[in-house]
DNA sequence: TTGACAGG
């Protein structure tokens, strides 16, 4: 970590969304202006900055810092206190006048400011009107640094002080005085946590009405982070109730208050009161009606279709089952389609397909996933060019972490995706938000196909989004059930199913791809996992043992991700003297080392190498979920280069290697989207909640050869008939069938 | 207890 101060010389961009900044920071003794980027809540030009942060090198931009903390600092001897006021940092100020003030008044002047403004007027070429104005706008900045002083007594971060006085300015103090539970309403960082700490501080009261609604509105908002849109008021008054501390009888009398105040929304589902944070409820309603309106038909001549059909079955010398066909025939005929499919099940075939048919149209086709991997994988199976849906909408100004105020994508209702055909792939992994910002940037007339596996992992936010939409039934659903992979009669496709029924896996004892060893001990189940990957699995699927993956559900504790990559290491990749190590965060990496890119990096440059040294392919972008192995580290340069698929060699700096982990050993979440030869599965036993008949079927569903669980078959079973997807509270199947049916009444 | 997305 560095510290350095200097003045801001310019500001090369800024989101003012987030506070994204990139700057050049300057000082007298440098030579050379200093590049930092970083979210900076509030800057100006001319300001004089500490910023501590790394030091790092962009590939494009050459070295820079990134930012970790700053502030601002008044500047001390004169010629500083010259080149602050100089800077354009006051109004109505510049060089040459604030050289006049500095030489009247030295190491006094920030005083004068201070305590007699109207002396400023004693400099040649100062009304009486611009010392005034010139020292309020002074004063105000003093104003914010007690502020911050006072804030951060609190125990808030300076990130956070800086947002709550833009916010409130001086009446910041009355807000912390009457109720603190406003700030975790109006800024976004501020969760009920911080408020209640610093209501907590002055004195507020356990069962104050502030308290408990505050309270309400933060477990609502909380429930989205367990991938619900809703709450059922039972629930949602036990929760609040709980982390309060009260009786829920004390919490249920204020639910009826926010909805009357429409801080929170109430709808009847069945006869179950269910609660909103507003901004769900309104999501799905427009989620739900945007579908309708996409929903067009588009007549077509079957015979010319079916024509268009066969002869690219013969161009591309495929074939397709009848279900395929129907999908292709739907897809031409519907504004809004769902195909659905496990793996194997011949989606990619099928996309293609349709792909074709619309391009022989001379239409405009979109291709999107949620994922970069998956985008990067719909690329290639298609031979399309396919993006994240983040990127087609797009979008700006997401925020690290959880704080997501900032976002907001370009491509909306005012400016709308040009295109006839937008096709999603992965759509289990969209949620409610995305789908809502896809929705708002499609106009009608614009086809919308929707691919996916409704039983892999549900998507990160909140919603049910692919499942809604599916048992809605307002639009046509595809499904691909025959299996085309060779392994076909496979043990890993059947038991696949039978997870998905709700069935026990069968391990049949002649079984040739789907195994249980049963352990009951970590560290048997790690000895196993450890010779099965060093000597029986690979000879047994003809694969070398990176190529066989260990899933693991968690990332911590005695069988996690973590854990297991330093034990696999050990074997798999021992310590050698001409092995060259790089320790990060704790981490060692080691030359020859599996690993995985865990960022999107559309910037990061790969070369394919021939075996004379040459160049023969370039391009860019390394993208989450890609792995790859460590070829060189290189103590000098500062850098690591790592081999991906297909030979692609990328060089990371030591700055960059935060977006690389190990990955002998990764978290089945992670694994979504990738198929491996061979999946080693150590269970014993952990939440509920995250045990679940999904994360199993996922797992197994990644091996195309082989699945070997290693562990307790009685956790297996637990998973299976764990469906804990089904207590995701969403609503838009009913928003969607609700809007239809109103629209078949008002065309009656 | 796990997770994605981007900007000069």
């Amino acid at each position: 970590m560095e510290e350095l101060e200097g003045y801001v010389e310019n500001i090369v961009f800024r989101n003012e969304e987030n506070g994204y900044t990139v700057l050049h920071l300057s000082h007298p003794e440098w030579d050379d202006e200093i590049c930092c980027v970083g979210c900076f809540s509030y800057v100006a030009e001319g300001q004089y900055l500490v910023v501590r942060g790394e030091r790092v090198f962009h590939k494009e931009y050459g070295e820079q810092i990134k930012m970790v903390s700053y502030e601002e600092k008044q500047p001390e001897d004169s010629m500083a206190i010259e080149k602050y006021l100089g800077s354009g940092a006051i109004k109505g100020i510049g060089p040459a006048l604030a050289a006049r003030i500095v030489r009247k008044f030295k190491e006094d002047t920030f005083r004068i400011f201070e305590e007699e403004p109207e002396r400023l007027a004693e400099v040649k070429g100062i009304s009486i009107k611009l010392a005034i104005q010139a020292a309020n706008q002074f004063n105000e900045k003093r104003e914010m640094r007690q502020a911050m002083i006072f804030l951060q007594d609190y125990g808030i971060s300076m990130n956070l002080a800086v947002k709550i006085y833009r916010q409130y300015g001086q009446e910041m103090y009355e807000v912390l005085r009457t109720n603190p539970y406003k700030l975790a309403e109006d800024i976004s960082g501020v969760g009920f946590k911080i408020a209640d700490e610093i209501a907590r501080q002055a004195g507020f009261y356990q069962d104050s009405d502030f308290r408990i609604q505050a309270g309400i509105i933060y477990c609502l908002q909380q429930s989205t982070a367990q991938g619900h849109c809703y709450l059922p008021q039972r629930e949602l008054v036990d929760v609040t109730a709980q982390l309060l501390g009260l009786d829920p009888a004390l919490v249920d009398c204020h639910v009826d208050e926010l909805c009357m105040n429409k801080q929170i929304i109430c709808r009847e589902i069945g006869d179950q009161r269910c609660l909103y944070y507003g901004r769900l409820y309104y999501m799905e309603m427009n989620c739900a009606r945007m579908l309708l309106d996409l929903n067009l038909d588009f007549p077509v001549k079957e015979k010319e279709l079916e024509k268009k059909v066969k002869s690219i079955e013969r161009e591309e010398k495929i074939e397709l089952d009848e279900m395929q066909k129907t999908a292709v025939f739907q897809a031409v005929q519907n504004g809004v389609m769902v195909i659905m499919g496990g793996p194997g099940t011949g989606k990619t075939t099928t996309i293609n397909t349709i792909v074709r048919i619309f391009e022989e149209e001379g239409m405009d086709i979109l291709l999107a996933a949620p994922t970069g991997r998956a985008a990067k994988r719909m690329s290639e199976t298609t031979g399309y060019e396919a993006q994240t849906i983040h990127r087609l909408l797009e979008m700006n100004g997401a925020a690290d972490g959880d704080d997501r105020s900032g976002m907001h994508f370009e491509r909306n209702e005012l400016q709308p995706l040009e295109a006839d055909v937008v096709i999603i792939d992965e759509m289990s992994m969209v949620d409610i938000y995305l789908m809502h910002a896809l929705l708002k940037a499609l106009v009608p007339g614009t086809r919308l196909i929707m691919v996916g596996d409704a039983n892999q992992l549900p998507s990160v936010g909140p919603g049910n989004v692919l499942k809604d939409i599916i048992q809605s039934g307002f639009c046509d659903v595809v499904r691909l059930e025959k299996v085309f992979r060779q392994a076909a009669e496979s043990d890993i496709i059947l038991n696949a199913h039978r997870i998905n029924r709700g069935e026990p896996v069968e391990f049949r004892k002649e079984s040739r791809d789907f195994f249980c060893l049963e352990r009951s001990q970590p560290q048997d189940i790690i000895n196993v996992v450890i010779q099965l990957i060093v000597q029986k699995l690979p000879p047994y699927v003809n694969a070398s043992p990176y190529d066989i993956q260990v899933l693991a559900p968690m990332r911590k504790g005695e069988l996690g991700v973590l854990k297991l990559n330093e034990l696999l290491q050990m074997y798999l990749n021992p310590s050698m003297p001409d092995k060259i190590e790089k320790e990060f965060h704790g981490v060692l990496f080691r030359e020859k080392d599996k690993v995985m890119q865990i960022k999107n990096n559309y910037q990061m440059k790969w070369q394919k190498i021939n075996a004379f040294g040459d160049t023969y392919e370039e391009g860019e972008g390394v993208f989450n979920g890609d792995s790859g192995v460590i070829r060189t580290i290189s103590t000098l340069t500062e850098t690591v280069t790592v081999e991906f698929e297909e030979g692609k060699m990328a060089e990371y700096d030591f700055s960059d290697m935060e977006e690389l982990e190990l990955a002998y050993a990764i978290t089945i979440h992670k694994s979504q989207g990738s198929e491996y030869p061979a999946v080693i599965l150590p269970l014993l036993s952990g939440p509920k909640m995250l045990f679940n008949r999904n994360l199993l079927y996922t797992a197994v569903t990644r091996a195309k050869k082989c699945v070997t669980i290693v562990g307790s078959r009685q956790m297996v079973d637990q998973m299976i008939r764990n469906i804990n997807e089904k207590k995701r509270y969403s609503s838009l199947c009913q928003r969607i069938q609700e809007l239809e049916a109103s629209d078949a009444e008002m065309l009656s």
